[in-house]
DNA sequence: ACTTTACTTCGGTAATTGCCTAAATAACGA
DNA sequence: TCGTTATTTAGGCAATTACCGAAGTAAAGT
C-alpha cells in the first residue's frame, strides 16, 4: 500500500490515471498529453506498475496501459480507513 | 493538493495522521510512538502542516498536533475524483 | 536572571527522485 | 535480413528527501 501512496505523490502520475480512467492508451498516446521526455514517462509508468495501478499488454509494437481499478479502489478504502470514513461497501 | 499528496507519501506520516485521528497531540506525545529522532519528526510536522492537513497550538512549551478534518476530508475528495467514484455528499 | 522542558531549526550526509539524451530491445513490414 | 516504429533501459546530473546530532528558541518555574 505504501507503493500506492508513493504512485500518487506526483502530479503526472495522478494526470496519467486520470487518462487511464477513461479508457486505455498505449504509451505513445499517453505521452501526447505530457511536454517531458518519453523516457522520463516511462520511467512514471514503472511506478505505477509496481504500485500495481496499470497492467500492461503488448499489441505488436505498442504497449497498452489499462488502469487497474480494483487496487484503485483497494487504496482508496485504505484512505478512507486513514480518514476514519466508513467504506460504503465490503 | 499535491501537498496532501506528497505528504500522504510518507508511511510515518500516515501513521501520525492515524494517530491524531483518535485525538489531538503533543509532539512529545507523538513521539514516543516512533523510533526516529524527534528532529527528524518536526520535519514531518512541518510537512503535514504545509499540506494544511494537521493544525498547531501552544500550551505553554508543549506545541499541541491536532489532526484538520476538512482538509483531509478534502483530500478524500480528490482521492475519489482520481478513482472515477462519486462522492455522498457536495 | 538562570535552568529546565519541549520543541524546532541548522548544518551536514547518504540515498532517492526526476529529468534528460543516447543506446538497447522488441515486433513488424518490405 | 534490414529498416522503421514503439517503447524501455542505461548513464549521468541537479535537486530533493530523510535522517542525525548539535545548537537555537520559547515558555515556565525557581
Amino acid at each position: 500500500m505504501n507503493d500506492v501512496f508513493e504512485a500518487l505523490a506526483h502530479p503526472i502520475r495522478r494526470d496519467i490515471l486520470k487518462l487511464l480512467r477513461k479508457r486505455a492508451m498505449s504509451a505513445g498516446e499517453l505521452s501526447e498529453h505530457f511536454s517531458i521526455a518519453k523516457a522520463t514517462l516511462s520511467g512514471h509508468f514503472t511506478v505505477l506498475k509496481n504500485a500495481d495501478l496499470v497492467s500492461t499488454e503488448r499489441q505488436g509494437t505498442t504497449i497498452i496501459y489499462r488502469l487497474n481499478m480494483s487496487v484503485m479502489e483497494e487504496a482508496l478504502g485504505a484512505f478512507m480507513a486513514l480518514a476514519g470514513v466508513k467504506a460504503k461497501d465490503q
